[in-house]
DNA sequence: CGGAACATTGACCCATGTCAAGTGTCGTGG
DNA sequence: CCACGACACTTGACATGGGTCAATGTTCCG
């Protein structure tokens, strides 16, 4: 996550106060997507493929960690086409916001198991410890990166591309959990990666093939992808090859 | 609602709980855009446009608070495409989030006026000041659906409704701030809009003409549109009516 | 008044969407 | 264990929205 190119010689005096508070500041709050202890004493909850946690103008009573499994968090237009803006995977939070009525939809991918904890005793909490409101902003911060990252590879990307990005970001998730970097696991079904990229499972299906066939990528299961060149991945996903 | 597939989640009790808290909060917390207090002995800069606040990879400092003019704030694949993933008007906040070092770039569209606070500062005091972690942790959140909202265009809707779309979010900022909302002032070029939208200048302008020719709109000047019809544009936004 | 930057418009092309088979793959019941 | 049906995925042929290229028009300033 955060980066150690930090070079911190040109604006040298600004830069390096700055940095000293961060360092003290990464003491104190615990990095990664933690919220941490308060999801020690949380309730478990286990939830079947297709479940929805919960939908767009519900009110939101929760914040959820992913223990395992995975879920898909989406908008719909009112004639039924289907963005997903993000898929939570193991370990990730799910319904952080200050808006007290949900803005998307949460629904399992597969069956998931859950941490849940009140969004009342959430903020009730944050509202007397900065730390726990400064994590918060913390969560929320590398979600809107995340979702900028993506909106990028949306607006800008080629179908090849975004394919690509989207290997990589999972690749490279895998690498920062100590995994294999690759193989990739993919939860979801074509659908939801056409639905995630802004393209049609035709298109998504396609894709795949052409990278099978130039051999970047290996399909061993339909759900288990190999990944036989990475840096060409990467290329192709930064727009420098063409698709 | 909460879906009949997650039973018992979300009792009477509960839901009332929460939406006392939230009351309360909505109390103690300063709704809309404003940091507040924080931005009081702020200082105040000027900048001219196309200057950039800063650019990727830089080491964030500040965060900004536009006083006048409007500023973009965008992301670049290698070779050289561009995606605007957010406009700051008069009165937005720029460079909310934790990371140190900016991951996107931020430049004036036209002269801009602009409030400056040290992030050091405003972190130092977050430590100490829940609510204001709070307010930080709400402005974001509000980011977060922006951007979610804008994906969703950008990934499913086609090119006259992503038009219309970015109208109709001018007209209620503007009706939210009790200005006009027939009148949208457009501070951007059509290259802007085209970067932000995911499409092209000459696609863009088409699409302006084509709502002129169907006089849902009238083009007063360049930069200054005329809504016509706004529930028809609604309406063209949500998918209901074709292309 | 002249030039540069920005915007519009038209003709054409291509990447991706659409429609239509066809091919796995998985779970259930016999 | 196999047979079946239901899905999910793949592949091909064709259509089309929006991109590309090129010419022209407009606006804004010096």
């Amino acid at each position: 996550m955060m980066q150690a190119d930090v070079p911190g010689f040109e604006t040298a005096r600004t830069a390096s106060g700055l940095a000293a508070i961060r360092r003290t500041m990464d003491r104190k709050l615990e990095r990664s997507s933690g919220i941490g202890t308060e999801f020690a004493n949380a309730s478990l909850r286990c939830i079947k493929a297709k479940a929805h946690l919960f939908t767009e103008g519900d009110v939101k009573t929760h914040v959820y960690k992913v223990l395992s499994g995975a879920a898909c968090l989406y908008k719909v237009l009112a004639d039924g086409r289907r963005q997903i803006v993000g898929f939570a995977l193991e370990g990730d939070l799910i319904g952080l916001g200050s808006a007290s009525i949900a803005t998307y939809n949460a629904q399992a991918i597969v069956t998931t198991r859950l941490q849940c904890v009140s969004l009342a005793h959430l903020l009730h909490m944050a509202e007397r410890d900065a730390m726990l409101a400064l994590r918060l902003y913390q969560a929320l911060s590398g979600e809107l990166a995340a979702t900028r990252e993506h909106l990028l590879c949306v607006g800008q990307r080629g179908a090849m591309e975004r394919l690509a990005a989207f290997l990589m970001t999972l690749s490279r998730r895998n690498e920062a959990r100590g995994r294999d970097r690759s193989t990739i696991r993919l939860p979801m079904t074509r659908t939801d990666i056409a639905d995630f990229l802004g393209l049609t499972i035709e298109t998504v299906s396609r894709c795949f093939s052409r990278l099978k066939g130039r051999s970047l990528i290996e399909i061993e299961q339909i759900s288990t992808i190999r990944l036989n060149d990475i840096a060409a991945l990467a290329e192709l996903a930064d727009g420098h090859t063409q698709s």
